[in-house]
DNA sequence: AAAAATCAATCAAACGTTTGTTCGGGTTTT
DNA sequence: AAAACCCGAACAAACGTTTGATTGATTTTT
């Protein structure tokens, strides 16, 4: 039963790639068959259709990375230490594979309702998990009067737009990267 | 001769929305046409094609938004007098006009590769125009070890991502939003 | 000033292509 | 022999664009 799931992966590996880079709608199903070198009507023995082949790519990579965030806030460290994991790992997992990021941010509108509700939900949970730190800081005094909202969004903003500049080969090493956003986002560029 | 002008900015309005709204690739020039009542073959009086409709209306915001930030740099204020004005006003401008932030974040890429390079070169004179100020605020020695570009982008990403959640109706004005994004960048969340 | 020619604006209809998907039958694996 | 896998061919639908014609106004020529 590993061979379908692998197949399913190697389809996986092939379509992030190409959704990420030319987008949704100017991929065809022939040209993702073609990155494979199968016959485009053999897809669908694996995906009901391209938009499931999306769908799945989208809450996987969702999915993956929401495991650990809830891991680290289920330990016992302070609302300032889970912070800096939560924060240094997300950006972390994103900027470590930028094409996953590309299919999260740029790709979720060319999904349907239904499956775009299941995503809204868990996207719900990244948010209210960073809130929910932000918050228990705000009761510690520790937090300027931002809406906690305003400061997550900030935070997702400053990492999610990272797909239209960041080179993971560049100067800047995705670790180093982790540490400038956090830096900037507790305590800002001014000395 | 301004009837034509006139008609070019009505068209330029409805397909404004339908693109930020439902994506280029999900608006079609019949769905277009109908907005605006017209047949969709009119169309091609006012335009070379739908690409050249989605060009012009990035084009000419930024163009607008450049005007105004290449004005405040002119002046002779400090560089923390300028960063102040140029991050404000770029806020304030885009957060109050999401549909053409949405199509300036989101449907560049499904411009050809001639378009797109004109677009680019604009966007550096965006990143150059704030690298400047941060550098000069590097020389004063009053800004951290943060690579200056890293800095930029991470504002634009926490400006550019409000399309995906900034509600100008909600609780928050375009004006305070502007105040806190300032005051995380350049000072950070933590009292 | 009347007549002729040009132009802008609009339309219905059709064009050729590409799209995602399906179908029937073949091939390989178990 | 059953099941899983794969393919070539075809499908209807949708796409952006072109064509050719009609209208009314504007300009040029007489």
């Amino acid at each position: 039963m590993t061979k379908k799931a692998d197949k399913i992966k190697e389809i996986h590996g092939v379509v992030a790639r190409l959704f990420a880079q030319k987008g949704y709608h100017n991929t065809s199903m022939r040209e993702i068959a073609r990155g494979l070198g199968m016959n485009q009507s053999s897809l669908y023995h694996y995906f009901d259709s391209k938009e499931d082949i999306l769908f799945t790519l989208i809450n996987d990579a969702m999915d993956d990375a929401l495991g650990t965030l809830e891991e680290i806030c289920k330990t016992d460290l302070s609302p300032h230490g889970k912070l800096n994991q939560v924060l240094r790992f997300y950006t972390r997992y994103y900027t470590g594979d930028l094409d996953r990021l590309r299919l999260l941010v740029n790709e979720q509108g060319n999904l349907g309702k239904d499956y775009r509700l299941l995503l809204i939900k868990k996207e719900r949970r990244y948010v209210h998990l960073i809130q929910s730190i932000l918050k228990a800081l705000a009761d510690e005094g520790r937090m300027k009067p931002i809406p906690p909202s305003v400061a997550t969004f900030a935070f997702f903003g400053m990492v999610h737009y990272t797909i239209k500049w960041y080179d993971k080969e560049g100067p800047v090493k995705s670790g180093e990267l982790a540490d400038y956003f956090l830096e900037i986002f507790t305590k800002g560029i001014f000395l």
